[in-house]
RNA sequence: CGGGGCGUGGCUCAGCCUGGUAGAGCACCUGGUUCGGGACCAGGGGGUCGGAGGUUCAAAUCCUCUCGCCCCGACCA
């Protein structure tokens, strides 16, 4: 799928002609996407460049991510905590790498209260060093070992471009940093960790994610390993949906998070750190979305349901209404989230035009022949049309719905993995590489050499997204150098 | 930071070339008729034309500077 790039005149044209429909999205995703966000209520632009206000509707599935995940660190053993936003700018110069690579991106705050301050603050980019600077304090010996933190907060990167959810200046995520006393039982959590954001993914976000490494060049600054999912949108960009970084002893040694061992040794930590932010947003938007609006895997939906209440005249209002509401009194106690709209001055249609582009699961249609029929017209947002319509009975609704909601969350997933299989290619030689990653993934045998994945990049601006854990054995020869490789990759254009 | 585009009621834009009473559609408010796939009629509220300076009797319109936003490239969750 290849997109025309954009002539804002034309856009403005095509806006102007028709406000009520969204741009297509096969004519002009990157439009479609930015014009989405803003129509659905997600979020808005704030008055800074570059900055995001999350709307209520956004944040409300921000929160059900939030949710998914915060019960799965919990199982695993992980507490939540609170680090300060602002940190010594001294921290950041601690580790090498991690100065190399956040520098140019740091905001930094040089006057407060009015004075210049002997040593300027960073405002957290991310928070490995002020989080060592604690652990070096707190952790004495191998008892105090492992510790297992997350912590919910936003961070500030400088970034130059800037796309509402893909990527802000400010951004809301979770990072999670552990200490171990050794270095498998850091790499086992490393791991641990991209399994339960893989199970999320999966199961709840309903996307198909490859699980991988990355190369040197795109691993986290200060990080040995760099573990991340990667997902295709819906143009067959790759997005990063979140990273697991093993950090060896590298910040341990930078801030001297040292333990006593059974032997008395004095050892130093092995870290990880982990994150996913509210990029995902983003990736539900772009993987599950189509041309009327959002699509929401039902497990995250802010609203699982909604009702829109049908009548002409006002005797038909009361017991349309009356039925309504006992309606969704019975789908509350069944654990369905669900709203009824009472919005007066809204027509039936208008009103499912909306909460199609707001991507509910399921709408139900009330009017006073289904109240005759003590029955509901059931249509799932997957499936525009009559095609997605059907008839129930409302003492069977919830049941119905309930069984509609299972039915849903696994059909966005297969018709994403679908999606995602029919671009992905397995080139033979490197003209049909660079065919390939025109328009999707390209799953290659790769050298390893940085050399190669440069001139991959520069020739066809497409970058090694991941080396998959999941290898299909063999060996064969680099798809750009055409020496001997043991590992296939995945390449890919980017968000 | 380079290249392109654009700033005029909440939104999308017209008006600018050729200076002379700020407009339209949508949205909003009121009333009425509507309501099973984006309803209609009537009335109404709302804008220091991104900002500063200049030219002029007179600036949304011409000139200079500036700020911001969007799109395309170089850095990135």
């Amino acid at each position: 799928m290849v997109f025309a790039p954009k002539d804002a005149k034309v856009l403005a044209a095509g806006r102007g002609m028709s406000e009520l429909k969204l741009p297509a999205r096969s004519e002009d995703f990157s439009e479609w996407y930015n014009q989405l966000v803003l129509r659905a209520e997600l979020a808005d632009y704030a008055p800074v460049r570059g900055c995001m206000i999350v709307r209520p509707y956004g944040w409300a599935l921000w929160e059900n991510i939030q949710q998914a995940l915060d019960r799965r660190f919990k199982a695993t053993g992980h507490q939540n905590v609170a680090f300060p936003l602002l940190i010594p700018r001294s921290f950041i110069d601690k580790e090498k790498h991690h100065v190399e690579g956040f520098s140019p991106e740091l905001a930094v705050v040089t006057i407060g209260g009015g004075e210049e301050l002997a040593e300027p603050l960073v405002i957290r980019p991310t928070s490995e060093t002020i989080i060592g600077h604690m652990w070096s304090k707190w952790i004495q010996s191998y008892r105090d070992l492992p510790v297992l933190m997350n912590q919910w907060n936003s961070v500030v990167r400088w970034e130059l471009r800037t796309r509402l959810f893909l990527r802000t200046l400010e951004f809301y995520w979770q990072e999670g940093h552990t200490a171990h006393a050794t270095r498998e039982e850091a790499e086992a959590e490393t791991r641990q960790m991209l399994d339960i954001y893989t199970d999320f993914a999966v199961n709840d976000a309903a996307i198909p994610v490859i699980p991988g490494k990355k190369s040197d060049s795109e691993k986290f600054a200060g990080a040995d390993t760099t573990f991340s999912l990667e997902a295709m949108m819906g143009d067959c960009k790759a997005l990063q949906f979140c990273t697991s970084h093993f950090l060896g002893q590298n910040f341990s040694k930078a801030f001297e998070v040292r333990y006593l061992d059974k032997e008395g040794q004095l050892q130093h930590c092995w870290t990880t750190s982990w994150g996913l932010s509210t990029r995902v947003i983003g990736a539900i938007i772009m993987v599950h979305g189509d041309d009327q609006g959002l699509v929401l895997p039902p497990k995250l939906a802010p609203y699982q349901a909604v009702i829109v209440p049908i009548f002409k005249t006002d005797e038909e209002k009361t017991i349309v209404f009356e039925t309504a509401r006992k309606l969704k009194a019975d789908l509350v106690k069944a654990n369905i989230r669900v709203t009824l709209d009472e919005r007066e001055g809204s027509s039936p249609g208008w009103k499912f035009n909306d909460w199609e582009m707001r991507g509910v699961p399921v709408r139900v249609e009330l009017g006073p022949k289904d109240v005759a029929k003590q029955s509901a017209v059931l249509a799932r947002r997957d499936r525009p049309g009559k095609e997605g319509k059907i008839s129930a009975s409302l003492a069977d609704l919830p049941a119905t719905i309930e069984r509609l909601l299972v039915e849903i969350q696994q059909s966005l997933h297969h018709k994403a993995l679908a999606f995602r299989e029919a671009n992905t290619r397995d080139p033979k030689d490197y003209a049909e590489f660079k065919a390939a990653v025109e328009t999707g993934f390209a799953f290659s045998f790769w050298c390893g050499r940085a050399k190669c994945e440069e001139q991959i990049k520069e020739e066809t601006k497409a970058t090694m997204r991941c080396i998959p854990l999941d290898q299909p054995g063999g060996e064969g020869r680099c798809i750009c150098c055409g020496q001997p490789a043991k590992e296939k990759a995945i390449f890919g254009r980017a968000y």
